[in-house]
RNA sequence: GGAGGGGUUCCCGAGCGGUCAAAGGGAGCAGACUGUAAAUCUGCCGGCGCAGCCUACGGAGGUUCGAACCCUCCCCCCUCCA
């Protein structure tokens, strides 16, 4: 049988790696605790939290036990690793209250139930630390020369590092010794940019304990046209559906590039490996569907079957796609018939007869209303430049009258920004 | 504390009295080509029904017909010295 490990490196998840054939051999054949730490700096989780988030998935459907520790107590300090400038600091209301919501949303994607997985928050014995004992403790463990060497301090050496960072590493590593003494966990992971703050508990796990832990890192996931994940036109693509709606977070795997479909499969949904690597031998309309498949399952992962299916039902008709079909990833519970003309997911707004007038409303102004387009200028290029439609006819001028003659059989009137953005205007 | 350098539009980065809503690049948006892809080419890229007006170059004042550019004070960052 696979071991988590095995799992983890086929589908990507692994980069660097402390005591491979020691991690290998707890994996396999031990039920390990491991933890990854969450900067509770949003009230969301964003797309970029997810190869952790999917990690720790793997890891528990593996039987091993996954903490999530929300960085309840560290967010106040500020993670140098890796960044140019300083992080701002957050108020210690707003990281509480961020770290109470990331909480619920890391339920969705992991089973908190007893002995299966573990919350956690470091704020609990962080900020009861006192200075003096902590210094004595666990900074005398630290070599400075050692910390001024790291790669992650680098970057900051050159424009500046203060001492409140600085010592983000001891307070990191001490999450790790706590964690080992409370709870056995034995292996951290975390971004590739955290490298040296788990090797520097690794370390202190064994200057106080005199015992061996482990640690993995995950690469930086970038998309193959070089740009960093998650990002679109109106901004970070985050997973709680209030911000980011299981409709745009579709729309947002399908439109992945056809150089990353394998990849993000592998990372991004529980699909067997060995069906994503058909991937390969698909081209045109058949990587399309596999790009259909990415991205129900995805949205499946973080908001469910039925806001998957309604998210592929919505785009299928306002793209005209054809059924995946059966024999292409067979283990995917996309639907496989046509899909029956319901848009209900697109993102909407409704609006009273009465507003339109006798007249109309200009087309730009409603583009911006509707939350296409960021200001009226913004509507009036895109429109000018021939980007805008109502019912699928373009738009002329970007004053032309949008009104009720509009209004569709169901009473809406479908808004669409260029080639992909739709709206509907819903008219009571 | 002393000496020097610097804070420019989403990011990098030019500008150093008018011709500056500010070069160039990146990101982004739209159009063409396509497969809801990539690459490429074209246009756009502060706000406003926009040949004009308003708001912007760390903050507050000042000099000037006119300031992102000059002066004063303040805030923040960097380098060297203490």
């Amino acid at each position: 049988m696979k071991s988590v490990y095995d799992i983890l490196s086929e589908r990507g998840f692994i980069e660097q790696v402390t005591d491979e054939a020691e991690a290998r051999r707890i994996l396999a054949e031990t039920r390990v605790t491991c933890y990854i730490g969450f900067d509770p700096t949003a009230t969301s989780l964003h797309i970029g939290s997810l190869v952790p988030i999917m990690s720790l998935a793997h890891m528990q459907r593996s039987g091993h036990r996954p903490i999530a520790l929300v960085g309840g107590g560290t967010a106040m300090i500020g993670d140098p690793s890796g960044k140019t400038e300083m992080r701002q600091v957050l108020s210690r209301e707003k990281v509480n209250a961020n770290a109470e919501a990331i909480k619920g949303q890391l339920s969705k994607y992991l089973d908190f139930g007893e002995g299966r997985a573990l919350l956690v928050n470091n704020a609990d014995w962080l900020l009861p630390l006192r200075y003096i004992e902590f210094l004595r403790d666990i900074g005398r463990h630290f070599s400075v020369n050692r910390m001024l060497a790291a790669e992650s301090y680098r970057m900051r050496l050159e424009t500046g590092l203060n001492f409140i960072e600085f010592n983000y590493m001891l307070l990191q590593a001490y999450d790790f010794l706590y964690l080992f003494q409370k709870e056995n966990c034995l292996l951290q992971m975390g971004g590739n940019d955290q490298w040296g703050n788990i090797v520097a508990g690794i370390d202190l796990v064994r200057r106080v304990e005199g015992k061996q832990a482990y640690g993995i890192t995950f690469p930086l996931i970038t998309t193959s046209t070089g740009s960093k994940m998650g990002k679109t036109e109106k901004g970070t693509v985050w997973l709680d559906s209030a911000f980011t709606s299981p409709h745009e977070y579709y729309q947002y795997w399908i439109n992945s590039t056809d150089a990353d479909v394998e990849r993000f499969m592998a990372l991004f949904t529980f699909l067997p490996i060995e069906e994503i690597r058909e991937v390969r031998n698909l081209s045109d309309a058949g990587l399309n569907q596999a790009k259909a498949v990415l991205a129900f399952e995805a949205t499946k992962v973080t908001h469910g079957e039925q806001a998957a299916v309604a998210a592929w039902r919505a785009s299928s008709a306002a793209f005209g796609a054809k059924p995946v079909e059966a024999s292409l990833f067979p283990s995917s519970s996309i639907p496989r018939e046509k899909a029956q003309a319901d848009v209900s997911a697109i993102p909407s707004v409704e609006k009273r007869r009465e507003d339109f007038g006798q007249e109309g409303i200009p087309a730009f102004e409603l583009f911006h209303e509707a939350g296409l387009c960021k200001s009226r200028g913004e509507a009036r290029r895109n429109l000018e430049q021939g980007g805008g439609y109502v019912n699928g006819e373009p738009i002329k001028t970007f004053d032309e009258k949008i009104g009720l003659w509009h209004i569709t059989q169901n009473g809406e009137i479908l808004l669409r920004k260029g080639k992909k953005t739709f709206f509907r205007i819903v008219v009571r």
